[in-house]
DNA sequence: AAGGCGCATTGACCTGGATCAATTATCAGT
DNA sequence: ACTGATAATTGATCCAGGTCAATGCGCCTT
């Protein structure tokens, strides 16, 4: 109960100690979910020297802005992000979320401009990987070569599982998705599957799901009133993730 | 309007010589839009090797299937396929329309199992890219891995965009914006932005909108009570494209 | 040319979730 | 501790687009 009420940045504690530090790779807490995942000692030395380090972003404050000139691949070091595109008239869509070990900003790489925004969500971090750097060393580093790959498949492969999100799931459907997505990630970290965290607002939770947020707040307290989940503000508990399982269809 | 009439599969024409024969990469009418472009001569040759080419599909024929495993890309080399994700339930979402030029199965590199079928909508064929081959190569062509990123950027780009036109377009905007995506694309390919051959069913067109096929059906009516289309069965042209533009919001 | 089958169109009706509106929490700043 | 702003909840109403049902149209097969 005591992870309920804490109100620190997410993931804060994950990389507290290297958050002021400078600290190399392989000795990041994120190591296992990182970028340099397989590559030899000699090579990560290298890579290590290109990265800049824990630059730190405050609730709200953009990593990029849609049609900038591309110049960096992110990866979350504490606290977390979303992204957005916009239409012309304002309208926007929330595209992703994005936590410790995450990269943000791949999708420009073919039109060498960022078509989308990213927002910290709280007082966050990131690493930068400047991509021509990334690439020179690529040439020689095949290993890095296939990580960035896999790494661009891997969200590849999330956003068919959103399209699917978005056109044939229920409000419902969409809501217990979400949550166990979550609950999956948070795990993969290191942390409770059970208990977390929302760092984005009701408003952001709707827009990504592509619905209104009257109807995620109904929900959440449907879901709590059914005795599914738990939640108070930010906080949120899965009391029954097995049911929460079925309704995701 | 001859066009209007033709039945032929599309694009049958553009790879009509090369489709029997093993025509090299450099001499290949897809050569521009195709992955080999900016690559040396002689680095050309040595990919034309490793690749399989111009296999044949008929109507409905999968390219591969959920839950095998990955071995290779495919280049779209005349024709046209679809991909789709499936839910236990039997629901399925069309994620992708694919022309030539363009690359199907980059969503399989992370999982090393391919996550959606695809599956021929006419007489098509392809081009296979055995990955590991691929990655080989890659080692001493950095060229090749670049643009390998560029294409999975692209695709990564153009889900973001389908994002935001499942989750916040109208059924008018779906549809039109389509349209324009089909037209743009047809273009790119030497043809006729104006007119031409909706290779896909109303189905899926309707499935890959996210909408109902009766919607789909009654818009393309609307749209052409409105004049800004002529529809008869499989042929369409756009009669007013600017008007058409609009509608997308 | 007749029958059959899948696809497409059209009409009538219905509903899930949006929109509108009114409170009520929550929280950041002083 | 107070206060204004912003986010979240809850209720009432509405409508875009889904569902159901009937019919029409190619197009293939014999």
């Amino acid at each position: 109960m005591a992870q309920l009420n804490n109100v620190t940045p997410l993931f804060k504690d994950l990389a507290k100690v290297e958050h002021e530090h400078n600290i190399a790779c392989k000795e990041c807490s994120l190591y296992r979910l990182c970028l340099p995942l397989g590559l030899h000692s000699n090579d990560l030395a290298q890579l290590d020297k290109i990265i800049k380090r824990s630059q730190s972003y405050t609730r709200g404050q953009p990593l990029f802005a849609t049609d900038t000139p591309f110049k960096s691949i992110f990866v979350v070091r504490s606290g977390s992000f979303k992204t957005t595109v916009q239409a012309s008239d304002g309208r926007e869509q929330v595209t992703g979320f994005y936590f410790p070990g995450e990269f943000i900003g791949m999708d420009a790489i073919y039109e060498q401009a960022y078509k989308s925004t990213a927002k910290a969500l709280e007082s966050s971090s990131v690493c930068e990987l400047p991509f021509e750097k990334l690439q020179e060393f690529g040439a020689t580093m095949p290993q890095l070569q296939v990580q960035m790959m896999s790494r661009l498949s891997k969200e590849l492969s999330g956003d068919k599982t959103l399209m699917f999100l978005l056109g044939k799931k229920t409000a419902e459907e969409k809501l217990a998705t979400f949550l166990l997505s979550l609950s999956r990630r948070f795990q993969d970290r290191g942390f409770s599957a059970r208990e977390f965290q929302l760092s984005m607002s009701r408003g952001d939770i709707a827009n990504h799901l592509g619905l209104a947020v009257e109807t995620v707040s109904r929900l959440f307290t449907r879901f709590q009133d059914e005795g599914l989940i738990n939640i108070q503000g930010k906080a949120i508990s899965l009391v029954d993730s097995d049911k929460l399982k079925q309704l995701c269809g």
